[in-house]
DNA sequence: TAACAGGATACTT
DNA sequence: AAGTATCCTGTTA
């Protein structure tokens, strides 16, 4: 038979600190529907170790430095983006604002401050849902779903792993259930998982309420555009990491971008990004060149004319 | 030792 | 059938 999950991930060479597990059951499939089977242990630092070693924390930090800084900045005990995102989209214009006697200037940098937040959450919600591969709006979530956006938010902000109390529950379960009930499931980070979801719950709303205006409409709108990519090829994912270099160079980068020449500079990162895109937690920088090699054939990519280890070139650069 | 090349086969859409 | 995903043997830097 085939190995497991745990013994490819364990094999993966860039976290010696984690450990495979040779009493994990092997996964045929290779799929991706039990996450809490995966990894069950916790790291002697506390973090918890899921099926994705640590894909989540670097791929956050990588957007934390340089666009997409509000979720991370927003510690569990600091303040929330949902209090910033349910300012807009919740309350009265009236309500609001917490003075009436600083004149119209500072209500005007508070709104600016708003929206901006805003975007930033809308925006950092896009990129999850884009690395994901799930719709944006909670309610649409399947189990699959609903795991999968456990996982990312534990890994967020470093909570202990609770999905497999939350198993078998489909979005629009999650989203019926009271913050007490998230308690019942997860006594140590309930709150805080209800409050995460209350962002993404708001953040949909202002797709149907006529809430979010001017700057929240530019947002969402930006938001829709990322997600319809069903099917994604290799090569369009790869072309999209390149194009995100502010938070993608670190691993993946253009050496010539006219040639379309460019370098895999952490071949495990980005074959585990793949993974995550495609749904394949056994995904390996071995399988993801094979799949390169695949394109030589079909003169999408090919190697550069000077061949060097981990630089491969588009055949039709854009 | 990791990257590279490519054949064979299974799987998913 | 197209596009991988997986597995494999052998080669190269």
């Amino acid at each position: 038979m085939r190995s497991t999950v745990c013994e490819q991930i364990g094999n993966t060479p860039q976290f010696p600190n984690v450990t495979p597990h040779p009493h994990t059951p092997p996964d045929p499939e290779g799929t991706w529907h039990d996450p809490g089977d995966v990894k069950p242990s916790r790291s002697l630092l506390g973090l918890p170790e899921l099926g994705w070693p640590d894909i989540f924390q670097s791929c956050s930090e990588a957007m934390d430095a340089e666009d997409e800084p509000c979720l991370q900045k927003a510690a569990p005990h600091s303040l929330s983006p949902a209090e910033a995102l349910g300012e807009v989209v919740h309350s009265s214009p009236s309500s609001s604002s917490p003075s009436l006697l600083d004149g119209q200037a500072e209500e005007g940098s508070l709104e600016q401050v708003q929206t901006m937040v805003v975007g930033e959450v809308l925006k950092d919600i896009a990129t999850a849902c884009k690395l994901l591969n799930i719709e944006a709006d909670p309610l649409d979530w399947s189990c699959v779903h609903v795991q999968k956006w456990l996982l990312w938010t534990e890994h967020l902000y470093r909570l202990p792993q609770s999905c497999k109390m939350f198993q078998e529950l489909t979005g629009k379960d999650l989203c019926s259930m009271s913050e007490e009930d998230f308690r019942q499931r997860s006594m140590q980070c309930g709150d805080m998982l209800y409050a995460h979801l209350d962002i993404w719950k708001s953040a949909a709303g202002m797709k149907e309420g006529g809430e979010g205006k001017s700057s929240g409409d530019n947002a969402w709108s930006e938001v829709v555009s990322h997600y319809p990519s069903q099917p994604i090829h290799l090569w369009q994912f790869l072309r999209e990491l390149l194009l995100k270099p502010n938070n993608y160079s670190f691993c993946i980068r253009w050496i010539n971008k006219e040639k379309g020449i460019f370098k895999i500079e952490d071949s495990a990162h980005v074959a585990r990004l793949w993974g995550i895109r495609k749904n394949r937690p056994a995904m390996n920088y071995d399988k993801l060149s094979r799949s390169i090699r695949q394109y030589y054939k079909k003169g999408i990519i090919r190697k550069p004319e000077v061949s060097r280890r981990l630089v491969y070139q588009f055949v039709n650069p854009v």
